[in-house]
DNA sequence: ATCTCTTGTCATATGCCGGTAATAAAAAGC
DNA sequence: GCTTTTTATTACCGGCATATGACAAGAGAT
């Protein structure tokens, strides 16, 4: 899972120091600039998965950067958090009015202003909030039902599909046949137990890609386990 | 354009007929109720598209009802304010945390809880605040009722364009029959299932032009969804 | 009233998927 | 080395999910 990047456009250099270490203590790829125009320039560039946008801040204003990167065919998908001065709600509606998806009001706590921007990206991105399993260097979206493996798309059956879910599930774990049939076929499927080697095999088959290790361990008298190259 | 759906959890009465009266005049269909529990019926039986919800309520508090409204696949993606008294920034955090997406804090003016309605659900779906969605070579405009592909006009029934553009709010998304009945014909339809398949053909022949992939993926097993070529 | 368009259902066709059994291969035990 | 046990691999067939076309009932328009 990539990290997500946020473009921090804040011209007070030490909160934008203080947020870009928190930010990337958490976990995202932060870009900082204090000015408006490199701002627009830099997300047009390589449109960041959200913005921080200072509502005064040197250069373009910042509602004006708000409605350019709403016009901007590129960027006009990508949140927009403002930060405002405490102060008129004129100006928070009217931010809210011009496409902004958020705004904090200084002072905040920079806990406050991570979790907002938490709440939006699970919106926005529901890959980046967890529904996207990752073990080694694959990768399976249960939302759009799609499992990756070094960019390659692998083409899996339903059945190889639930199997490799419960694998990356439990990453490391040996699980026996009958574990294996309760929890993929469901409980009660009366289903030989040999019947789990043919979906083991075709398991290894889907996941084969050029150059790739075989995640898919077998151990002997005791079942498979799934565990990162 | 259907009028958004608005679920309002709030038992000071004064406030909240102030606030239906306000927002039934911006067009929105608004339901109240004052009790927790009553709110999580109503949810269920048809899942608006915004709930607003008082943090301090009678009967479940709003911290559980934001829980369970986010458990129940039913109602897991419909958007959430909290109405918060001012004060504690923990409370706020919290309830970001458990999955609201944005909250207000009072006393808040009614023209400012609408602009944060109407940010809330231009983000999440564009198509109830009159956008234009894309995706792909596709193009449909909710207000105007009409969807092209590369410049031409398709023909789609009523139920065909809801369809469409209910895939079109949540790209590469997989759903199932069940959900796509809920989701496009309304809850409780009792209609079979596989009168969808008849449908997503119809979506497919509207949908075919001269050169074009088609964009309903079919997920055997599971159900459709909808992506760019 | 007639015509058109839409829509839900059914019947049929098609093709993929899944379970089983048979055989080969590998590992463990002696 | 030989047997026994366990797993790997292949082939096959039946079944089930989806695709597709047709049809009749209903809604709206003219």
């Amino acid at each position: 899972m990539p990290a997500p990047r946020l473009l921090l456009v804040e011209d007070d250099l030490s909160l934008a120091e203080l947020l870009q270490y928190r930010f990337e203590a958490e976990g995202y790829e932060v870009h900082v600039t204090g000015d408006g125009d490199e701002a627009l320039i830099l997300a047009d560039e390589q449109a960041p998965d959200l913005v921080i946008l200072d509502w005064m801040v040197e250069g373009t204003s910042g509602i004006e950067i708000c409605r350019r990167l709403r016009r901007d065919k590129e960027t006009a998908h990508v949140p927009i958090v403002m930060l405002t001065a405490r102060g008129s709600e004129d100006d928070r509606i009217r931010g809210l009015e011009t496409g902004a998806d958020d705004y904090v009001t200084k002072p905040f706590s920079p806990r406050e202003l991570i979790a907002r921007v938490g709440a939006v990206l699970r919106r926005v991105r529901p890959a980046l909030a967890g529904e996207m399993l990752e073990v080694g260097d694959i990768k399976l979206d249960a939302t759009s039902h799609k499992a990756t493996r070094r960019g390659h798309a692998l083409q899996l059956g339903p059945t190889e599909f639930r199997l490799l879910r419960f694998f990356m599930e439990h990453p490391g774990r040996v699980f026996s046949r009958g574990q294996l049939l309760d929890a993929v076929w469901g409980t009660g499927s009366d289903i030989e137990l040999r019947t789990v080697d043919v979906h083991i095999r075709r398991l290894r088959k889907g996941l084969s890609v050029e150059g790739s290790k075989d995640p898919v361990r077998t151990v002997r008298s005791a079942g498979y386990a799934f565990e990162a190259s």
